[in-house]
DNA sequence: GACAGTTGTGCAAACGTTTGCAGCCCATTC
DNA sequence: GAATGGGCTGCAAACGTTTGCACAACTGTC
């Protein structure tokens, strides 16, 4: 049967130290401290460290109509990207003195709804949305309604939003370069849903490296999968593979995508890189590790966080700058699962059985 | 510039359907709304919807003391072993209308003050803890202060506090059968922190594996990390090497202390497993597609981190029950890094170079 | 010594809910 | 028809802050 301490209020203090209300309440707040003789403020503070005083941020709320809370919605916890983001996130905000709640949408329409609603419940002073579609409703409505929000990692097509991705189209063609010095004319691409940005740009990339290298697109080397996942990306190597048409490389919209692509290869029975190269997308944690390590473009996912943070807070301090998109640069990490193409491959012997 | 809608409240409804902002509320409120007549009821929600009305949960928290929210420390977000935690916590908590805050500590004491701090400040209806120690102040003063919380994936010495963990002895015992099974006589052991159960009992279930497998403890095949890290457990595998015995096997403390011993493996030139079988604990994701794929512990993350949010529900709504510690069971995934032990290696030969 | 100006503090309203209490109305009962 | 009682609704206080305003007490000037 513990007895839960009373809280203190400002009252108490004021009681205490023989002062009004208010007069504590300007002492605390490091705005208004200037307001009130030294010698009472050092009372009141004295007083308040010694009854241990905590502000009830309900109040506080209440009557500021500020949270000092964010809002951060991410697509799904499991996929090991979205760590670092929030950490990046967290960083920056809690020196801030804000706190973040968050959002785990399964990438589901309803679930954004709701949470966004909920969000605006709770009446968090900013967004942080790494859900977003090519074209979402979600955001829309945020910016409607005037709700100061950042996108991470993945945009929208319109303008006017604030938003820190990193460069996607530049990452799809350094791919592709890089796998075309190596000598590869063949490139499948198991593209991610083309409803994402992610999903697209990367995609737009891997064309445009086709045409910088002087590459031709053959559509049968091309799948596009429903999400970002490694079933998805098996599926999609499945159906290329289901094509019979050569290839020495395949590139996967995303990391995860690729191991789906490594597991195919394995049941046809192909190595990687002899066989055929793989490269992955995001540089996600122990990407090192795989077998063979995957070669993948770095997308630096803790300094998405804190970039988006960081314009967060501009946001919520002056709401009428002009929004803010930030392209951060990836770059390509070179690894295992990228080598010369064999002319045993290219020929598409192996590929049909 | 845009204008923000101006807020609905009770009493705009109120006004509205021409009835008190009180008998609103209680429509509004499910544990009331029998005290009202349907039909007043019925014309209360309709101008609700119609006009878009959003409790305001500043006041309600600040009349009510429960702010429908819960905090959660986690010591690094960019262990993908927290991930799905946080996912099983948010699933759970959100469907009750909770939503839930996240803290990032980084393992650091002073950052864990800080949070939980926050956490009181902000009335945090309860707190989940993932990064206690085996003894740990911020828990005992959670205890005395009468916070309902209860712990996560790392419990402490004391008894009567709330925890959902996998049972570690049981995990560590039965890696040593498995690799006892295959023949190895020789398992060195990369332990992680001792301050932490993770790390404590783990070792003790190698400990008590060995004694079931009639095995002698040799102390200069175990190694001690100060974190739960590649790198420590790079470290760790490194004194192990330094000390020159033969062994056949190495089990680390988690996963990622398994990778760093990968790493050491292979700068000493080790294969893993036709020289040294490693085994891991946690079955973070993608564990199986490490080179090679990791033999390890799977303990049900996902499952950890639900259950962890019910009992905490639980012990919201009745904070007297007793508390209640919960030990889920974990089993041995076998994957391609252990095998039989090669007489090759356990002559030591190869150890020495 | 009256005045204006400055500085510091108190007063009270307001933020939007929830909830115990009081009172009204209507139906039921004798 | 009066009394009893139960079902609905309104009233007002309270939760703990913040903040515009009023006011008191000084300081300095003519």
């Amino acid at each position: 049967m513990q007895t839960h301490k009373p809280r203190i209020t400002l009252k108490d203090i004021a009681r205490n130290v023989g002062v009004h209300p208010s007069t504590v309440s300007r002492v605390l707040n490091p705005d208004t401290r200037k307001m009130v003789t030294k010698r009472i403020a050092d009372r009141v503070i004295h007083a308040s460290e010694q009854l241990g005083y905590r502000p009830n941020t309900f109040a506080q709320s209440l009557r500021t109509n500020r949270s000092y809370t964010v809002g951060v919605m991410v697509p799904d916890l499991t996929n090991p990207a979205f760590g670092p983001i929030i950490k990046g996130i967290d960083n920056v905000l809690e020196q801030s003195g804000y706190s973040v709640i968050v959002a785990n949408t399964d990438n589901v329409l309803e679930k954004e709804k709701r949470s966004v609603d909920k969000f605006h419940e709770r009446q968090v002073d900013g967004l942080i949305i790494a859900t977003a579609r090519r074209l979402d409703d979600v955001v829309t409505t945020c910016l409607e309604e005037g709700t100061p929000f950042v996108l991470a990692v993945r945009s929208t097509i319109e303008k006017g939003v604030n938003s820190v991705v990193s460069d996607e189209i530049v990452g799809g063609q350094m791919i592709v370069s890089h796998l075309a010095q190596l000598g590869h004319k063949k490139i499948a691409y198991v593209a991610g849903p083309q409803f994402l940005s992610t999903g697209f740009e990367r995609y737009q990339g891997y064309l445009q490296g086709l045409k910088n290298a002087g590459l031709e697109l053959d559509e049968d080397l091309v799948a596009i999968g429903d999400a970002f996942t490694e079933e998805e990306g098996r599926q999609a190597a499945i159906m290329i593979n289901a094509n019979q048409k050569p290839f020495t490389a395949i590139v996967a919209a995303n990391d995860l995508m690729a191991l789906g692509c490594y597991d195919e290869l394995i049941t046809k029975g192909l190595k990687c890189p002899d066989d055929v190269s793989v490269v992955g997308y995001d540089d996600m944690p122990f990407t090192r590790h795989f077998n063979p390590p995957l070669t993948t473009v770095h997308t630096p996912l803790l300094d998405v966080g804190m970039q988006a943070a960081r314009i967060l807070l501009e946001r919520i301090w002056k709401p009428e700058q002009p929004a803010h998109a930030l392209k951060l640069q990836p770059h390509l990490i070179v690894r295992g699962s990228t080598g010369i193409p064999s002319s045993f491959s290219e020929t598409g012997t192996k590929l049909t059985n």
